[in-house]
RNA sequence: GGGCGAUUAGCUCAGAGGUAGAGCACUACCUUGACACGGUAGGAGUCACUGGUUCGAUUCCAGUAUCGCCCACCA
């Protein structure tokens, strides 16, 4: 065999550089045309599911999806090498404020109102723009290569989840956990309708404190007492709305004036002064105005003691009659001009700037207004009360913990959910008015039913309302509703709607019987609240009856573990979002680098304690540093398969078979141990969310053992020079099988447990490595089972010996300015046989890999024995490594390297013998550690000597 | 006002009660038959500060500072 058959390339090798975009694509195609990700639920294997947070459709998606969806993926990706029967369950999630704010400004654009458009047609335009940017991020998941089946993909808007949201209203109202009234909520002026509360974000404003003077109506001034009181306020115009003024009851300023009324200015309104608790008398001027109909404090004294609710303001955020001459103003105009008359008319004190915080909306963006509203709640109290119990049980886990705390704390003191949006994108509320009892409209007061559809209603309606009907002589006139739901009370039903949920008949639908509850629900911290406190809530309501799980489960939580996350942060650490355009498009980086690249360097950046990941990120060039790192992983496995198969002479890792124990050499043995060691500490990893990790793991040992060490120690097994005859020739031929058969085996199983990070990369090398048909799937392979047998933690220290020797040997050659190419005599001296022998026995692969001329071992004595030399000298732990070069010697620089070996050594010398020193420690520590302590100082004083030594050698 | 996190090499971040690691960047050499998206060698850190526990703290505890986040009705 000469060198032309070695370089033969077979015909199946890989193609000299990889493409990322060509397989990524080739692959996706190839799992979905087969469908690998199908499961099915009768199917045998323990059930694993996951159902992904539904990404809203609005627009594409971000940097966040695409690591929410890497982490998903690769947990995923490793329960299917575990034999676990695994359903991941793709969709998205209707986003109903959202959307209807992106059209409604795209209507904007074009000069008209939705009111103008009329109901229909916009329902219309939003479906097309469903239908345009659902495909979209259905592309960008699909491009990502998540394992998701496909086949039931769902859309919160769906017939089948609408069917069960409208199920899920109707139940929870006859449960009495939904109702209609009349309350504050927070109103956005910008999107028309009403938000709950965590759709209210706190912002500090640079604001005034206006401080108004209230006369005393006439009449009611007590004697010597003062004639009116002053009031502050950061809203001046809800004074319009004001009923009284409230002081503490303890404070004796004005003690005497409580009951007393004043006179409110412009709108000359007699209100009284009320005691009230919530007033703190050591702020302002320890008098409050209050306004029940305009801030939710007011609404709370106002019901206390029993005050009107003026509201002064209409739903567009203008005046209304109520304001008088205001009447009609913007509101914040109407804020001007009131604060214009107050002191007009001689009844503004004073104006201070003021640091506040204002609510605004989430969507909106502008500020939201507390209004009077008649709206739907969802009473939360028990709903939350049964989670807190589950949790107690730990139920769900949270990883990390801590995030359990921040979910408990928001279901004690939870408020009532309002769920009605005065919206069109969206769920129509399941409530028919019957409004032929209130001549044609929906009122406050109109009598209604819930039901799951109109017919229904009609029924119920007429049983209720049809005699009545019949004796007026009237038609019984429905109509629905015309608000729609909050679109968190849809994805509250996530994990169970998208199983099927609820069942039509007796029996459960297959999915949900199988696949709930799910086995994670892997999401960011940003939405437990609105998200994952729902879904619990949600399904205590639904999957469990008087405590016990519905379906003979186990549990009726929605998912066993909680997997919180971190965000996505740009280069200047700031929340990649979409509203501040800092975000980054993942298909840019996909297409510069590959999705597993971008996948693996996600991943990667993954700490233990769910923190925040940054993405550095070149925003001129989009590139990103980070993710080209995971790119040239990519390229190294690549070309280390490659290695292997212009090695394996068309065999594969089955035709090879398992090595013979007695065969294996030392480096075989070492990457077998430290293969299994990788095989065990990464199913441990990926199995607890220790992703990052993993991923860590993996790259250290591809890079650093397989590439770095093992290769390069088999390349000589490999060749067989063509000149050996005889039975020389046939133990190298056995030799290079073995190595061959470890060297397939090892990438092999790297190939497996790097697949749930790497996915494509995986799939086409282990292909290339295995030979396997097209339609055998590496995603569907097990996980390489552990070869206990191999762990070997002593011959793993060795050659961590024998490496470090190697090193030794390359710097000596460093420093002393050797051309790489120069071949050198290399002479060790140790007096440990152990150590001995394993360099003797490595002789070979040491002249390999230092270029060495010839490599020696001696003992002490017999290095003694020796005449004294000129060599390169260093020494490490109690080795001594020799390049005997006379002449060619740099003197300097060898007294250098030894000087700073002495150096080392004293340093270490010093720090363990000050502690041996310590009389405490020797006596407390544990006497291992002692022992530990012992010898690293024997050791150390031997290497400082020996260094002393050849400097002194030197002359 | 409460709570949570962070503070380690120039940058981004790991880490563990026994004298600190990775990737990127940096320096020198190397186009060696897998790989220059590479190899070899190297430089680089009073582990924020102050106390405490301990034989020993960068690691555990308490406090301080700075930064960030979440929750909260002070007009």
């Amino acid at each position: 065999m000469g060198r032309s058959a070695a370089v033969a390339v077979p015909e199946d090798a890989l193609p000299k550089t990889y493409d990322p975009a060509g397989t990524e694509a080739r692959w996706q195609a190839a799992w979905e045309a087969a469908g690998a990700f199908h499961p099915d639920p009768a199917a045998p294997g323990e059930p694993f599911s996951v159902v992904i947070p539904p990404p809203n459709v609005t627009g594409s998606l971000h940097m966040g999806h695409a690591f929410n969806t890497a982490l998903i993926d690769t947990v995923v990706r490793f329960q299917r090498l575990q034999g676990r029967n695994v359903l991941c369950l793709p969709g998205t999630d209707h986003a109903s404020i959202a959307v209807q704010t992106i059209l409604e400004k795209q209507l904007q654009g074009e000069g008209i109102s939705r009111h103008e458009l009329g109901r229909e047609a916009f329902l219309e335009r939003a479906w097309a723009w469903k239908g345009e940017s659902g495909g979209t991020i259905v592309g960008q998941l699909r491009r990502l290569g998540y394992s998701v089946d496909w086949r039931r993909e769902r859309f919160t808007l769906d017939p089948g989840l609408s069917r069960a949201v409208s199920e899920a209203f109707v139940r929870l109202h006859q449960q009495g956990l939904i109702y209609r009234g009349e309350y504050l909520v927070n109103w956005c002026p910008a999107s028309g309708s009403a938000v709950s509360d965590l759709e209210v974000e706190m912002k500090e404003v640079e604001g005034s404190l206006w401080h108004l003077r209230y006369p005393l109506a006439p009449g009611e001034t007590p004697p010597d007492g003062p004639d009116h009181l002053v009031v502050a306020t950061t809203r001046p115009e809800t004074m319009l709305g004001d009923v009284a003024v409230a002081v503490n009851p303890a404070d004796a300023r004005y003690a005497g004036l409580v009951g007393r009324r004043l006179r409110l200015p412009l709108l000359d309104r007699l209100i009284p002064i009320v005691a009230d608790d919530h007033v703190d008398p050591a702020f302002g001027t320890g008098c409050v105005k209050v306004t029940p109909a305009h801030d939710p404090n007011d609404f709370a004294i106002g019901q206390r003691h029993g005050l009107p609710q003026i509201t002064v303001m209409a739903k567009d955020g203008t005046m209304n009659a109520a304001a008088g001459r205001f009447a009609g103003l913007e509101r914040f105009e109407a804020r001007r001009a009131v604060v214009e008359a107050m002191e007009a008319e001689g009844y503004l004190v004073k104006v201070e700037p003021h640091r506040h915080s204002v609510p605004f909306s989430d969507r909106g963006k502008v500020p939201v207004e507390p209004l009077l509203s008649t709206q739907w709640f969802v009473r939360t109290e028990p709903l939350a009360a049964r989670c807190r119990e589950a949790l107690e049980r730990g139920e769900p886990r949270f990883v990390p913990e801590r995030w359990s705390k921040v979910y408990r704390d928001w279901l004690t003191d939870i408020r009532d959910w309002c769920i009605s949006r005065q919206l069109w994108w969206g769920h129509r509320i399941p409530a028919w008015f019957v409004v032929s009892l209130s001549d044609g409209v929906i009122r406050d007061d109109t009598p209604f039913v819930v039901a799951g559809d109109e017919a229904r209603a009609r029924a119920e309606a007429e049983s209720r309302y049809g005699q009545e009907h019949a004796a007026a002589g009237k038609a019984l006139v429905l109509e629905q509703d015309p608000d729609v739901l909050d679109t968190w009370f849809s994805s509250g039903l996530w994990p169970f709607s998208t199983l099927g949920w609820p069942a039509e008949g007796e029996q459960e639908p297959a999915d949900l019987a199988r696949w709930y509850p799910t086995s994670v629900l892997v999401t960011g911290f940003d939405i437990i609240f609105f998200w994952v406190a729902r879904m619990t809530m949600m399904a205590g309501a639904f999957l469990q009856e008087g405590g016990t799980p519905v379906g003979g489960r186990d549990s009726w939580l929605p998912f066993r573990d909680v997997y919180i996350h971190g965000l996505v942060r740009d280069e200047h650490n700031r929340k990649m979002s979409k509203s501040s355009g800092n975000g980054i498009d993942p298909l840019l980086l996909i297409e510069r680098y590959g999705a597993d690249a971008l996948r693996f360097a996600l991943v990667r950046e993954v700490a233990g304690a769910g923190q925040d990941i940054r993405l550095d990120y070149d925003r001129r060039s989009d590139t990103s540093a980070t993710v080209e790192a995971a790119r040239n992983f990519a390229t190294k496995l690549w070309n280390v398969t490659r290695f292997a198969l212009l090695n394996l002479d068309g065999e594969t890792p089955a035709s090879l078979g398992h090595p013979e124990p007695a065969s294996l050499q030392l480096a075989d043995r070492w990457i077998l141990s430290r293969l299994a060691r990788l095989n065990r500490e990464t199913a441990e990893r990926y199995g607890s969310y220790g992703l990052g990790e993993a991923a860590k793991g993996l790259y250290e040992f591809a890079w650093n053992e397989v590439c770095d060490w093992y290769v390069e120690l088999i390349k000589r097994r490999l060749q067989v020079p063509a000149e050996l005859e005889g039975e020389k020739r046939r133990e190298a031929l056995a030799d290079q099988r073995t190595a061959r058969q470890v060297l397939a085996r090892v990438l092999q199983e790297l190939l497996v447990m790097l697949h749930p990070l790497m996915p494509h990369l995986s799939e086409e090398l282990w292909h290339g490595l295995t030979g396997e048909a097209p339609e055998t799937f590496l995603a569907l392979q097990a996980w390489p089972e552990l070869d206990a047998a191999a762990l070997d933690g002593e011959l793993e220290e060795s050659v961590a010996a024998l490496i470090e020797a190697i090193r030794v040997v390359r710097n000596l050659r460093a420093v002393a300015g050797l051309k790489p190419s120069q071949p050198a005599p290399v002479l060790f001296i140790s007096g440990r046989p152990s150590l001995q022998e394993l360099l003797r026995r490595a002789t070979a692969d040491i002249t390999a890999l230092t270029r060495a001329e010839s490599v020696q071992v001696l003992d002490p004595q017999a290095a003694e024995a020796r005449p004294a030399q000129r060599a390169l000298a260093g020494v490490s732990g109690e080795l001594q490594v020799l390049l005997p070069l006379e002449g060619l010697v740099d003197l300097e620089a060898l007294r250098g390297r030894l000087q700073k070996d002495i150096g080392k050594a004293e340093k270490e010398i010093q720090g363990l013998s000050g502690r041996l020193a310590n009389p405490s420690f020797a006596g407390k520590a544990p006497p291992e550690v002692v022992a530990e302590c012992r010898a690293k100082l024997a050791e150390a004083e031997a290497q400082a000597e020996l260094a002393r030594k050849r400097l002194q050698d030197l002359g």
